[in-house]
RNA sequence: GGGCCUGUAGCUCAGCUCGGUUAGAGCGCUUCCCUGAUAAGGAAGAGGUCGAUGGUUCAAGUCCAUCCAGGCCCA
């Protein structure tokens, strides 16, 4: 016969974390549940992968913990869900972080100079290093995903899956090169990322001038106008190539000391002041639309430009509502210079200096040129007015040169083209939450732009890209390969075993296919996100290999990722899968909400609240992270995460959890208990049991309902409520049966818990494993050797018994209210009281067995009905009042409810009650109109007088009968020394079972109430004897002076 | 500047889909109580203009509008 291994009460989670998952490597579990639900219906998930340029912190943790929840349910549901582990590896936060650590500070020269091929080696070390500590983090917190098989963005089939995805690009004509605005460090020689853009904003002072530029046709010209442009970057009017106004604002022709100008209306104020003006016309600005100018400067050549255009960006806060355009130093100029198909002119070259070759500004560094131009459009008269402006305006944050906005050329994939499809993949994509779909994110494709895939680095994938010497410039023929093995052929030596990343790749030239001359390959990689996005089919290499599971895989049933993920991962899957393979590579998408420090603030390692992941594995566990993260609010909301919300998660429901399984343990080892022994059929089972079933199949389906919903924060409000209940509710009120061995209450226990620990398994998987360990798996090896391993628990509809649920809410009720008028009437549980009076809807209807827990709860001896009209059962005691039901009457009367309502509380409220119960229903006058009123229409409440201890809510009430007879007395007093004893058997530290001797000296009361309920305390204490006198050997002594008692006890054997 | 999310007790959060008159829970605090598993449990108390204003309605934390604050993303 097998016994349970003993469970102590008291649990170090994070050294049995430790244990488990050493067991999980023994047992090759994760495996062999991908094994055995092989032949299920296969549910896909993607692995986003996570950027490995740094630690891993909380954050990471978040996602993992939903990405690790969702397909754990699925397996125990039956599915087969594969999982690859994944990691981004390119890009520029990896180059920053290596060239932080070699010292660089002069940017791109210091990684040439120190050589491309270190360079990224380097890159290549640091990687490896980060994700290292990313796997420790995986299998700490039990983040179940294949890491041996991981995905890396950076390996050599993972590149040539990428670029044969661009070349489907590529051939569909989707993949250009155009002009694209970046900031940009011209001493450096780089363009910057936004973030480090963000690190180098501070407020500089900038001449302001407003311009005059003549109309040259239309009605406007005739009126001699001129547009008033306003800029703060004169230097940029020597490339004006257009003007722009927001179509629906209406502009204004103005007469102002003798000359005439176009202004925005809201502007004309703020513009003129007090000099009086004289409005000539108004119109909208789409009418402007195309009128021509004379431009400031005609220093460059810039053909077929110079007109008024229509831009939405365009605001009236400042300057005049007409806006210069320079589309090479702006990108909301570019943006509105390609969609007029105006060109591009840049005439500052990379070094941020004048091309030498121009008058006035030739030579002289960007910024040191608006002085001169103001000069010259003054003594020319095109200048309006000049100002100073102070402005916020983003520095190098590694030299702090002025940055400059500055169009440099770019790879695009045009994703406009396909921005139709895009909304429709969208259409049919599940999101979680719901308004991400056409708010977040169905804006975002809305205002679609193309993609700018190219960047001017070092460590990423190559552009797959040749292009020829045959022809210069735009005449060039350009070659894009699509792997390896086509590199090889096109370049007639084999590189198929080459690492296709810089410098190696730049050094592969071909021929080119259409004209014979040398093909380099273009300087550029590509944006990392791009990688990230191709996981789909590069994790499998696919098509080059392994192209029947791609097939097989895709789309994603499942992916979720934290809200920034937006414009972000969830847009470049979106957008590879549609490009590609017409069709989305996604399905249902979870989106996070962030999680935030104590102060609601988002971690970042900048404002020092990032808390380490391993320290909070270590300090409550990974188990007690994971609840919190799941069910501590809703997923996706951000939510605060601290040190004191995981102690809490840990008391409430990891240890009162535990602690139910080891009370089981206890008990079943003490009187030879299995699960294997006889039990009664569930209906003979005594009504607690089957209370406890009830709840625990209802919280089975809700459970299962709320994780098909992604809703584990509703899950875990029910876990825990069952938790909750068990413990406090159904294991108190049983603990008798439990001392007694009944088999009914062992079996139900074992049950419930065993039940219970499959529905928490995917939440936390170390902690039930562990019971399954002891409770199940050690007494029945057929049992599957991990909770992990074992089927989703099926809702048995046969056990669930409603109007069971509603009387035990109403027996807790009853006893809550009990315990609120003994508090209020001083009087401890352990005096017994005579009786308690209750008033209750459904009271009558309450089975005895259930009353009996009400009564036993609440330590009195009878109970009974509470009933005004009868003579002698409180009638004299109690006050009725009579309260308008307003829910139902609202149905019914409309308007009219609150005069109901009035002529209820009118009515004599004992008189109305005693109607009710008698005919089933009660007449009210309403304004001299009788109405006829149901019970449901009114709440009840007997409230008893004085002399008695009462409580009552909503409708409820009950009573306690104070007065206490000296019998009543007597067997509080033996109910308190039996509770000093059992404190004292503990104290010693006795087993539960132990048998005691047990003597006592006392005088008076006690001593008379301890005489005569020897029997009864040598029960409760398991005292084979109860002797009145000292013992004769030299125990220690136990004195209770507020009784004039002393006790002796020491066990037996 | 735009879009979206959030705003309920000192703190963390339910409730809002589908409106019902005493707005709940946990943590923390005070006082009691219970304890034959528990780091637990229970009762009472203190603590709320349900972000603000207006509207719809017999009735608004809940529906509508506007505004404010914080967050995220974008500019």
């Amino acid at each position: 016969m097998r016994a349970f291994r003993p469970m102590p009460p008291q649990v170090d989670l994070p050294a049995l974390e430790h244990e488990v998952l050493a067991r999980w490597r023994d047992r090759d579990v994760f495996a062999r549940s991908l094994k055995q639900s092989a032949d299920g219906p296969l549910w896909t998930f993607f692995e986003g992968p996570p950027t490995a340029n740094g630690k891993p912190g909380t954050h990471h943790v978040e996602a993992r913990v939903f990405k690790d929840l969702f397909p754990r349910y699925r397996t125990m549901k039956g599915f087969h869900v594969p999982r690859r582990a994944g990691w981004d590896c390119h890009g520029l936060p990896v180059e920053l972080e290596v060239e932080k650590r070699l010292g660089f500070t002069g940017g791109k020269k210091d990684i040439e100079a120190y050589g491309i091929a270190e360079f990224n080696a380097r890159c290549r070390e640091s990687v490896e290093e980060h994700v290292d500590e990313f796997n420790r983090l995986t299998e700490r917190m039990g983040y179940w995903v294949d890491l041996d098989e991981a995905y890396w963005t950076m390996n050599a089939p993972y590149v040539e899956s990428v670029w044969w995805s661009l070349k489907q690009i590529y051939d569909k004509g989707l993949l250009v090169q155009d002009h694209r605005v970046t900031p940009y460090c011209p001493r450096c020689g780089t363009g910057l990322s936004d973030h480090e853009v963000a690190q180098g904003y501070y407020d500089v002072t900038d001449p302001s001038v407003f311009v005059r530029f003549p109309v040259t046709s239309g009605p406007l010209a005739e009126l001699g106008a001129a547009l008033l442009v306003w800029t703060t970057t004169p230097w940029t009017l020597i490339s004006n190539t257009a003007v722009a106004v927001h179509p629906a604002v209406t502009y204004t022709v103005v007469r102002v000391d003798g000359e005439v100008l176009v202004v925005a209306e809201p502007l004309v104020a703020k513009v003129f002041g007090d000099t009086p003006v004289e409005v000539l016309r108004t119109m909208a600005g789409s009418e402007l639309e195309h009128t021509t100018y004379d431009r400031p400067f005609d220093l460059v050549d810039i053909p077929g430009a110079h007109y008024v255009g229509l831009a939405d960006y365009v605001t009236v806060d400042d300057g005049t509502g007409l806006v210069h355009q320079s589309p090479a130093f702006g990108a909301e100029d570019l943006l509105v210079a390609r969609r007029y198909g105006l060109p591009v002119v840049n005439p500052v070259t990379l070094d941020g200096h004048f091309d030498a070759s121009l008058p006035l500004v030739g030579g002289l560094f960007f910024k040191a040129a608006d002085a001169p131009i103001v000069a010259d459009l003054e003594a020319r008269g095109r200048l309006f007015r000049r100002e100073n402006y102070t402005h916020s305006y983003p520095h190098c944050w590694r030299c702090d040169t002025a940055l400059i906005y500055y169009a440099l050329p770019s790879w695009y994939i045009r994703t406009t083209e396909v921005k139709d499809r895009l909304l429709e993949e969208n259409k049919r994509t599940r999101w979680y939450p719901e308004t991400i779909k056409h708010g977040r994110y169905g804006d975002w494709l809305n205002n679609n732009i193309d993609w700018a895939l190219s960047r001017n680095r070092y460590w990423g994938t190559p552009l797959p890209i040749w292009r020829c010497s045959g022809n210069e410039g735009e005449g060039a023929h350009l070659t894009c390969v699509g792997s390896l093995a086509e590199l090889s052929a096109l370049s007639g030596t084999d590189v198929t075993h080459l690492d296709p990343h810089r410098p190696y790749i730049d050094d592969v030239t071909l021929t080119c296919p259409q004209c014979s001359t040398t093909a380099t390959r273009v300087p550029e990689v590509i944006d990392c996100w791009y990688d990230a996005g191709s996981m789909p089919f590069a994790q499998w290499g696919a098509p080059h290999r392994n192209a029947e599971e791609f097939e097989r895989a895709y789309p994603a049933q499942f992916i979720c990722e934290a809200i920034d993920q937006t414009r972000g991962w969830f847009y470049t899957l979106m957008a590879i899968g549609t490009l590609v393979f017409d069709r989305s590579s996604y399905e249902t998408v979870l989106c996070l909400g962030h999680i935030l420090d104590e102060q609601g603030r988002k971690m970042s390692k900048h404002l020092g609240n990032v808390l380490d992941p391993f320290e909070l594995f270590e300090r409550h566990g990974a188990d007690a992270l994971r609840w919190f993260m799941l069910c501590g609010g809703s997923p996706w909301s951000s939510r605060r995460v601290g040190d004191r919300a995981l102690e809490e998660v840990v008391r409430k429901v990891l240890l009162t959890y535990w602690n139910t399984a080891s009370f089981l343990v206890l008990y079943a080892n003490a009187n030879n208990w299995q699960p294997s022994s006889a039990a009664p059929h569930y209906s003979d089972r005594p009504a607690l049991d089957r209370w406890a079933l009830s709840q625990l199949h209802a919280v089975v389906a809700e459970v299962d309902a709320a994780l098909d919903d992604f809703d584990s924060a509703r899950a875990g409000r029910a876990l825990a409520a069952y938790v909750d209940d068990l413990s406090n509710w159904y294991v108190r009120r049983s603990r008798r049966r439990f001392w007694d061995g009944d088999p009914s209450a062992l079996a139900t226990l074992h049950e419930c818990v065993e039940v219970l620990t499959r529905l928490l398994a995917p939440f936390v998987p170390f902690v039930t494993d562990e019971v399954h360990e002891r409770l199940v798996r050690d007494v029945d090896p057929s049992v599957a050797d991990s909770v992990h391993l074992r089927a989703w628990p099926a809702v048995d509809d046969a056990l669930v018994d409603v109007e069971l649920g509603e009387h035990m809410a109403l027996v807790r009720r009853l006893v809550e209210l009990g315990r609120a008028a003994r508090a209020d009437a001083a009087v401890k549980t352990r005096q017994p009281l005579a009786r308690a009076m209750v008033s209750a809807p459904g009271w009558s209807r309450l089975p005895a067995v259930l009353r009996e827990h009400v009564a036993d709860e609440l330590n009195v001896r009878a109970l009974d009905t509470l009933d005004p009209a009868a003579a002698g059962t409180g009638g004299d005691l109690v006050d009725v009042t009579a309260k308008a039901n307003y829910r139902a009457l609202g149905k019914r009367f409309g308007q009219r409810t609150p005069a109901v309502a009035a002529a209820i509380a009118d009515t004599d409220a004992t008189v109305l009650a005693a109607a009710l119960r008698t005919g089933g229903s009660a007449t009210v006058t309403v304004d001299g109109e009788a109405v006829t009123v149901g019970p449901d229409d009114v709440v009840v409440s007997e409230t008893p007088r004085a002399g008695w201890a009462v409580a009552a809510a909503g409708g409820e009430t009950v009573a306690l009968d104070l007065e206490l007879t000296d019998e009543l007395r007597r067997a509080g007093v033996v109910r308190e020394v039996i509770r000093l004893v059992q404190e004292a058997r503990k104290a010693q530290g006795f087993d539960v079972s132990d048998r005691i001797e047990l003597w006592w000296e006392a005088e008076g009361e006690t001593a008379e109430a301890l005489a005569e309920g020897a029997r009864p305390l040598a029960g409760e204490v398991l005292a084979t004897t109860v002797t009145h006198g000292r013992p004769n050997a030299p125990l220690a002594d136990h004195p209770v002076p507020e009784l004039g008692l002393t006790f002796w006890l020491r066990p037996i054997g």
